[in-house]
DNA sequence: GATGAATGAGTTTTCATTCAT
DNA sequence: CATGAATGAAAACTCATTCAT
């Protein structure tokens, strides 16, 4: 059984191969430009061997949203999770300087993952719309948990909202430094959680 | 000279056609799914005639992106201008309002300024880029009037953090809307003004 | 509108020019080797042309079997309705040995539409099985209405069971022929009429 | 000697695997759908395992044809030869009733052969048409001693046109049956021996 | 100016066959 | 002997762009 095992093992690891060779061309020319031959050759694998390993574009599309997602949720899980006590403040401080650095210097990482929930009405992407409504649904109850944790008679909104409007403020300031007008200057967590936690409070 | 003028004009005219057009096949089948083909049925014009406006796709897609750009604009000058007196919050509630209505008849544009930045080639993306951060500044500017006209002495932050706070929390609202979590429920804008508002004030 | 007709007509012409290249292709290399690749070859156009004129491959499919079914339906009404006064048994002889130079030397033809019916369990080729039923429907009230005209009182069987022996008799003999036993010889009309004819009197 | 003898049994054994494998995927999955990673994965065998026992897959259809037609040629002889004293009618009568049994339980195998013909590449089809030619020709020896047992005086024509007749009069029925406008009804053999017989004697 | 037929490179997907282990 | 990962040559289909008319 352990030759079953090791195979097992192989083939995990060429689905890693792959996704990092999708995740590079994906940081490289953008979602709109991966295409199943680029990842092969970046892979070093011919194109024919990714089916071997991914049923079809739509499903390793969806593999690198939740390799990513996975990624930053457990980031976002070991700050919530972690022994130190802090106030609410220095958590969402935390939170949004991992945040800011998760997607440092990747753009495209950016755009694809906040976009598979809007765009790509193609019929072919609607799993991983899905996928991405699913996270969203789960981050919600992430932060719900932290929220309560901490002064909650003291909200004047819902937790939903409130991780909305949290979540928004962070996006559009990484927006207008990758796309926009905020280019030059860095993004201060302390600001962000200020704007949103004096916003919410009672 | 005046045929010259009567030129020009038509072919003013000729172009809102041709995005109108393209602005529909955006609504029925989706930014993923708009097509040189479709954009000239729909504008009961040849192929070939579109390329007589439009250097190419990218181009005309920037073209939309300006015109619904200008457009939001109008209103939102519209508003901050018009002549009522108004205390800010009730003209931050006026103004999200408005952004609101805009939006939420047409799913599609939201999409399309969303995913601009995606579904197109890289090189594409730098005008692209270039495009929104013109409005961007351009917004800035119309909302700096605003809030100076306003306790300019009050806030905690610069005039440009706060607008991309505002557009931040709004603009995630309006995903959640229409693609997430917050389906149910209508977005009441106060609790917009509120959230931004005493987020961003001393 | 006389610039619209000439276009239709043209329109017309080409897809004749692209059947023609079709069945060449299917007489040279057979129904399974059929490719769009091999057909705008043979047509000297390029690929995607094809798709100008015909919307996916089984439609350019379907449309050869239907060409070559209407012009043996004709082949066959013309015998039936000729104005001679035969009898029963010369018409049938006339219309075995039409149907015999039909497929004469055309064994892909005589394959691809006897075996529309029955294989293809592709998904892609039900709409063709459908014509082909349709066609065989067809046929069977040709014939019908032939055997009504003759000594309808004297036959034994049904005209549908007739028409099933008629038919089956001629196939296989044509089998035979292309791919078996008989091939040397020459099939005589008269004497499948013949055995026909006899077997199924009362 | 006899380890050789051994292997070559074992050998034997597997390939019979092989083509029951190849079988059920035929009836499960249509003619067209036939892969060898699917015949494999039915036999439990690896994809390269396929290839010790068969040549290449081409190989591997005609043993199927072969083999479903020694099996029918068994049922065949059986009943020809059996010591039931039986008149010309009777024993035809059971053929037929054989052979429409033969193939009613198993649709797919009806379609493999009469298929075999055209899912191949050309170059396949030479040698499936031998195997057929050859499957044709044993048959017709097989047909022809029973049709010289009796009243041999009493026949119009060879025993080999008699053959391609009455064979071409079951098929047909056949393929009505699974495929076109026979479908209800049950097909008598009794129609079928009196259409023949009458139709080949003096 | 305007047309729309034609192009051709690009995209996803399939599968018989091979070969290192 | 046996494996199954890998190949690579198809295949169908799409679409932005060009160009003769």
């Amino acid at each position: 059984m352990s030759t079953k095992e090791r195979r097992e093992r192989e083939k995990q690891q060429r689905k890693r191969t792959i996704i990092k060779a999708a995740l590079e061309v994906l940081r490289e020319d953008g979602f709109a430009r991966i295409s199943m031959d680029k990842i092969a050759e970046r892979a070093e694998l011919s194109k024919g061997a990714l089916y071997l390993y991914f049923e079809n574009k739509e499903k390793l599309i969806i593999e690198i949203f939740w390799m990513l997602m996975e990624k930053l949720k457990k980031k976002i899980k070991d700050i919530i999770s972690s022994d130190e006590k802090l106030e609410l403040e220095e958590k969402l401080n935390k939170l949004i300087g991992m945040v800011l650095d998760f997607y440092s210097n990747e753009v495209e990482f950016f755009v694809f993952m906040n976009n598979a929930l809007i765009g790509l009405s193609s019929d072919m992407m609607q799993e991983l719309k899905k996928t991405a409504v699913n996270f969203s649904i789960e981050l919600n109850e992430i932060m719900e948990k932290l929220f309560e944790e901490y002064n909650q008679d003291r909200y004047k909104y819902s937790t939903l909202e409130m991780n909305i409007a949290f979540r928004g403020i962070i996006k559009n300031f990484l927006v207008e430094k990758f796309f926009g007008v905020y280019k030059q200057e860095k993004i201060r967590p302390e600001m962000l959680t200020d704007i949103f936690l004096r916003g919410v409070m009672k």
